[in-house]
DNA sequence: ACCGTATTCAGCGCG
DNA sequence: TGAATACGGT
């Protein structure tokens, strides 16, 4: 066994070896929170722990992922294995399938998602004849959301007076009756949504003392990352869980909560202690990741907050570069002047794209920054839009499993029941569903005895959804006999899904059609990889399809795997960066209204969250952070002035290097200028987005820029740089300002320089 | 059933 | 501004 503890500081060490009672670590922000987590799992195994009596709960399935390996290095796979380790929902979800029937769930219950949610609520909204422009679905199922995380049910949302009442003052007095018939819908259709998840794991707790106790003796270990993110149903089930042993360690930064707004209670970080007096608190404060700077800018920041535990946040890395201020005029400028950096100290410092982070607070404000990228022929990527599994195709052809596997599925029959089209339109699906209604039926069980029912459908259509039916009978017969991958690979083809997306030759329909083949190489990949592993156990039986697809509902982020590029600028919002780290960071729109949000400005708590947010963007950064803000911006169709953001002013001056005035404008009301003139012709780059790796042309820069210095440049001239000192040009290369040297430094070697920006002094 | 046009909406988003 | 959806006409 490898000693594994010599490879932590004395504050993880401390919070590794302290397995029993509760504990809490506050981990800053590059303190080795992960490390921590995963030595603790590890150091449990060593001591000899049952993996089996080991629970770690993430929030995001990459978290859990990277724990799972990072424990494996450590201990080896088998243990590391089987350890209960997972997100919240991807656990609940697992117990719920074995303990569900308590509450009336089969096992093969099915999961919705945030689009079967809102499409079955707004059927239900238009079904009561509301308008929808007052019940907006999405504030709809926010409400009833919330309602779940706080372990209230339709019944006693109904008969909560505070509730009701605030309701009907909002003008919205039907909420609870329309939280009431989605739940049953959800309920006739043996589907929970992701909320339910939690809400039923907790009242399988609270009303099955038998099943609490089984759990409670299993999961000897608890053990929680994020903890600061959790809402009151997550932080109720495990405090149930861990009432028994309290063996639990929950590890989070409570500076990086910035999940309120979707229920997470920064509190039950903030009063952890109190439900475990004997707890003990440790802190990591020695941050890894980022130069001095950095780090005290944001110690600068995040002591504006009020709520917070107190800790002291240290580095031993060296002092850094200041951050850089950046001022722009418009939202345009702004792109244009965070993408000439980037290229600039990407020529200076021979940096890979990779190096690049640009973090902004709405995703609306990506666009300038991708036309300024894509004008310097930057290759970027955009994190967090479309993910696989949202996908049109993905979701179709998923719909057709989850019919398979759970015939009650309504909103996968709505979705798929006319797709590929088979004449069974919208007409005939209201009068199925009406029926249903009335008949208190699933709409399975009405189009499977259609003759029973008037449904007043003519003999033809008839005849069509019967065809349907058979065909799905027929793959729901043979989903247990079938291994899951020729399961799926039948049912893409004989669905006529497959056909139907190979006669669409536009390069969209090509996508899709690779997307659907991606989907069946990940079930073969994992009907294969399943069956390894049980050949070790007893049983022998196939992998099936529900098997995979147990698995999936839960998946969000499929491990794009990017064969085509891998050196890319990264482009997310703040909340998409937690728990990442870029050597250089920009964070852009540093305005009032926009960070700090204008939805913000009204309550302490959220103001606190927002500046937590930026603590969370700063903290991001290695060694460089640039902020920017811009003095106009088009928000809406119009054009706004800004005002720079508050959280400029609360870093400490002496961290800031205020721009350079001279350099930037003239340059730049030019640049502003040409991309107006440019934007027709960028249209025709539409259509490229998602998360493909984009590189364009490079159909920005000619001889505008070039200066009378630079054509003065020779090879084999002595130079002199502002950062590598003296120097002799060994070769130039391209023409205008993309011209570039390659010159050779005394002490420090060759660089290849921009000469746009590398300002050299002829000697 | 399908397509083009009108209208609306715009905060962050795990599972 | 522009994307997504609703609507209305054929």
């Amino acid at each position: 066994m490898k000693d594994i503890l010599k490879d932590l500081n004395q504050a993880q060490l401390k919070a590794v070896e302290q397995t029993e009672g509760p504990s809490m670590v506050i981990a800053g922000a590059g303190s080795g929170k992960t490390r921590v987590l995963t030595y603790r799992v590890a150091h449990l195994l060593n001591l000899g722990v049952d993996p089996f009596n080991i629970l770690a709960l993430t929030f995001t399935n990459k978290a859990s992922r990277e724990m799972k390996e990072r424990i494996i290095k450590l201990v080896g796979g088998t243990d590391a294995r089987n350890v209960w380790m997972g997100t919240f929902h991807s656990i609940f979800a697992r117990i719920l399938r074995i303990e569900g029937f308590r509450l009336g769930y089969p096992s093969n219950y099915s999961i919705y998602d945030t689009d079967d949610s809102k499409r079955l609520i707004k059927a239900i909204i238009k079904e009561q004849n509301l308008d929808n422009k007052i019940y907006a679905p999405n504030y709809v199922l926010n409400r009833i959301s919330a309602a779940k995380i706080n372990l209230i049910s339709a019944n006693k949302y109904k008969n909560d007076f505070e509730i009701m009442n605030a309701d009907k003052m909002a003008g919205k007095p039907k909420i609870g009756e329309l939280y009431s018939i989605y739940a049953k819908r959800c309920k006739k259709a043996d589907a929970m949504d992701f909320d339910d998840l939690l809400f039923n794991t907790n009242i399988l707790f609270r009303d099955f003392a038998d099943v609490l106790y089984k759990y409670q003796q299993k999961f000897k270990y608890i053990l929680v990352d994020e903890y600061q993110d959790t809402n009151y149903v997550q932080y109720l089930i495990v405090k149930n869980l861990a009432a028994n042993n309290e063996n639990i360690c929950v590890v989070g930064d409570d500076a990086q909560s910035i999940y309120g707004f979707r229920g997470a209670n920064i509190q039950n970080i903030l009063n952890f202690k109190n439900d475990y007096p004997d707890l003990k608190t440790f802190k990591l404060e020695q941050n890894y990741r980022s130069t001095k700077t950095i780090v005290n800018a944001a110690n600068s920041i995040i002591r504006n907050n009020k709520d917070q535990i107190f800790k002291e946040i240290w580095t031993n890395n060296s002092e850094g570069n200041k951050i850089q201020l950046i001022k722009a005029i418009t939202d345009g400028e702004e792109g244009t002047l965070v993408a000439n950096s980037i290229f600039e100290q990407k020529m200076n410092f021979q940096l890979q794209n990779n190096a690049f982070a640009v973090l902004y607070r709405t995703n609306a404000q990506s666009r300038a920054i991708e036309e300024a990228l894509r004008k310097l022929n930057i290759p970027y990527r955009i994190f967090g839009s479309l993910s696989f599994y949202k996908r049109k195709e993905i979701k179709d052809l998923l719909a057709y499993y989850r019919l398979v596997i759970n015939n009650k599925d309504e909103e996968a029959l709505i979705r798929i029941i006319n797709y590929p089209a088979r004449g069974i339109g919208k007409t005939t699906l209201d009068k199925i569903i009406v029926t249903a209604d009335k008949e208190n039926k699933s709409l399975w069980e009405i189009i499977e005895n259609s003759s029973k029912y008037n449904l007043n459908i003519n003999t033809g259509t008839l005849s069509k959804i019967s065809t349907f039916v058979i065909k799905i009978k027929s793959f729901s017969a043979q989903l247990k006999k079938k291994n899951a991958f020729d399961l799926a690979k039948l049912i893409a083809s004989s669905s006529g899904i497959l056909k139907d997306l190979y006669e669409d030759k536009t390069p969209e329909g090509l996508s899709r059609y690779e997307n659907i083949e991606e989907l069946l190489n990940a079930i073969k990949e994992f009907s294969e990889k399943d069956t390894n592993e049980e050949e070790l156990t007893e049983n022998n039986s196939i992998t099936t399809l529900d098997e995979f697809m147990q698995d999936v509902a839960l998946l969000t982020d499929a491990d794009t795997k990017d064969k085509e590029l891998t050196d890319y600028v990264s482009l997310m919002t703040v909340h998409a960066s937690k728990g990442l780290e870029f050597p250089y960071v920009y964070i852009v729109g540093l305005e009032e209204n926009l960070f700090p949000s204008i939805q913000s400005l009204n309550s302490r708590a959220d103001m606190e969250e927002e500046r937590r947010l930026f603590y969370v963007a700063l903290t991001r950064a290695e060694q460089r952070v640039s902020i920017s803000y811009a003095e106009n911006r088009y928000r809406w169709g119009n054009l706004t002035i800004c005002e720079p953001s508050r959280f400029i002013e609360e870093i400490e001056n002496k961290y800031i290097e205020l721009p350079k005035k001279t350099s930037i404008h003239t340059n730049n009301f030019k640049n502003d200028y040409f991309n107006k003139n440019k934007k027709q012709s960028s249209l025709n780059f539409k259509g490229k987005k998602l998360n493909k790796i984009t590189t364009f042309e490079n159909s920005f820069f000619n001889n505008d820029f070039s200066d009378q210095l630079t054509d003065k440049l020779q090879t084999g001239m002595k130079v002199e740089h502002q950062r590598f000192g003296k120097g002799k040009i060994i070769s130039i290369e391209g023409t205008g300002s993309n011209k570039k040297a390659t010159v050779f430094f005394n002490g420090i070697g060759q660089k290849q320089l921009l000469l746009k920006f590398a300002k050299l002094k002829i000697l």
